[in-house]
DNA sequence: ACTTGATATGTAACCGGTTACACATTATGA
DNA sequence: TCATAATGTGTAACCGGTTACATATCAAGT
């Protein structure tokens, strides 16, 4: 790799006049300009970036710190903040946490000595001293946080609330539930949305994490102890996945003995048999308003603390029946 | 964030004797080391590694360039890649390309002036001459390559032939088959070892890309033109959890009718209904083989080019009839 | 006692950029 | 015409580490 000075020798100039038609600021005559230009083609040259990062105590990183990239929520958030940042000439670093803070914290060293621009995070230790004490812009994601960091988040509550009006309004007079992780506040405000409406209508109710195989055990014991019901909300589409894999093997039928709504909105909920009536989260649009107020953060266009709130939506698929089309 | 220099005055040692100990190299006596302990831990000091990047031209970071981590056999592939990178001190920098050659490109560029250590490819244009004239170490994963690259791969012929093998064993004698898209070698692979197995049992054959949208409608185009068959097996679990719901809304009755076979073996697989039977790729085993193979790549422990080859199995789930158990 | 090698430490150059500052030249306005 | 401002460019300091090299001390070997 070429370096500035190779290319100021070649334009026969110095490497501040280099640096100022890199850069376009200073005073740079059409000559000089041209000759540098020119220099810079043959040479190939592209700037290193740890030198510039040194002086300029920026470098184009953000660190992505998420449980577990392998969640299938995760991904398409991923995404998301990977092409804002790209657009913007930022790259990410990934970090998969499992949510354990001593790999959160070793992350946070090591992020912090690179100098990344600015993080988001996806943890449940936003209040922890290691965050506090980083002077690095960040914004959490998907998750509820204590105290001055900017969050985006979508409206569990809502929509908890709204799957429950969608069982109820589809016919369902026996509303069973499965929940989420209870250490996750997002996770458990669709629960406290779900259980507002449902009230005394709800007969059956249990917790799962989010891998599928815990998942699947937590549907066969909600059935074991509470059957029969007719409307499921699950915390999320992966429980909804299990919870309809749980029905066929017992025989119900899905959507007419028992409906289901999930919750999330993966590519996912397509592909289960029947697609899967959902709540969904807009994912993509998260990770992309998360990734814009942090750059917002991280070139100090605003500095007052913001709490994003996005709306939910229903899916309509074939786990519950169409009112109004009264199939 | 303190700095050497801040370290050493507190120490009363020069910056040399605290990078010494820092690096555990040169002669430092059990005096100075311990005062500089003493110093670095009441300073909380942890080195600029974009200093130390400059002068060492290492980075600890890892490029990792992959289609689009959406795509759900991508998350377990950088997991196990993130996993091993940071078991050895490294981050990775994630780039979602699309298999676009430009993104790519500026992707190349941006981490090449980042100084990243290495490179994991998933790409197909490994002979592009922005790959070739690049000198940092990299290896192609789950795609073939042209020339010396390192590469890990799974045996997708084989696993062609095993799919076939399988469905024949358990009773098929109409053979369907849904492709991946062609200009993957890797996946034309397992197309070739299954039609070699087939040979003129093949009823019927179709494309489809990864999305499951486009799978669901190369599905109906196989079901429309080439029914009755009772056997299929799909370039990939997404097409086969696509052929699954198309064959419930046909009601055509998987295993009985049909038997089907996917390939990946993600998760997605143990989540339809019913949970797919597929041929196994080791995932994870790839990404971490992938990775360590980099890493002696970068540390220089190995300059022959390898091509590893790892072996799939197959994952009996309900898509097909246990032979034997004769259900 | 003197050479030699091991131990210990500091000074300064270096990595490749950016930019403050000095200096020179040219344009502008009174 | 002369002061002043705008334009153009190079030198060198700086960012925060690493390490070659110089220098010094001390113990061991002859």
């Amino acid at each position: 790799m070429a370096t500035i000075k190779q290319v100021a020798k070649r334009a026969n100039v110095s490497v501040a006049t280099v640096s100022r038609v890199m850069n376009n600021n200073g005073y740079v005559s059409a000559e000089a300009r041209e000759a540098v230009e020119r220099a810079i083609a043959e040479l190939d040259y592209a700037p290193n970036r740890v030198a510039r990062s040194l002086f300029t105590k920026t470098s184009g990183l953000i660190g992505l710190i998420m449980p577990d990239i392998t969640n299938p929520f995760f991904p398409q958030l991923a995404r998301a903040i990977e092409d804002v940042a790209n657009q913007h000439g930022y790259q990410v670093v990934l970090c998969n946490t499992d949510e354990q803070l001593a790999k959160e914290q070793s992350y946070l060293v090591a992020l912090q000595t690179m100098h990344v621009d600015g993080l988001i995070i996806t943890t449940n230790h936003s209040d922890n001293p290691n965050y506090e004490k980083l002077e690095v812009p960040m914004v959490a994601l998907d998750r509820i946080v204590k105290s001055g960091i900017d969050a985006v988040i979508s409206d569990g509550y809502e929509g908890g609330r709204l799957a429950a009006e969608t069982l109820l309004n589809c016919g369902a007079t026996r509303l069973a539930h499965i929940g989420g992780p209870e250490q996750l506040q997002t996770v458990k405000r669709r629960t406290d949305g779900f259980l507002d409406v449902a009230g005394d209508r709800l007969v059956g109710m249990t917790h799962s994490s989010f891998t599928f195989k815990e998942a699947l055990t937590a549907a066969q014991t909600l059935f074991d102890e509470h059957w029969p019901f007719d409307g499921l909300f699950a915390a999320n589409d992966v429980i909804a996945a299990a919870v309809l894999q749980e029905a066929v093997r017992r025989n119900v039928r899905v959507p007419q003995d028992l409906q289901v709504i999930g919750y999330d909105g993966i590519e996912l909920g397509e592909m289960t048999s029947p697609p899967l009536t959902t709540i969904s989260q807009p994912i993509y649009e998260m990770g992309r308003r998360a990734t814009e107020r942090l750059l917002d953060l991280i070139e100090k266009k605003d500095t007052v603390t913001k709490e994003i709130l996005l709306p939910v939506t229903l899916t309509e698929r074939q786990t519950t029946i169409r009112k109004g089309h009264d199939t």
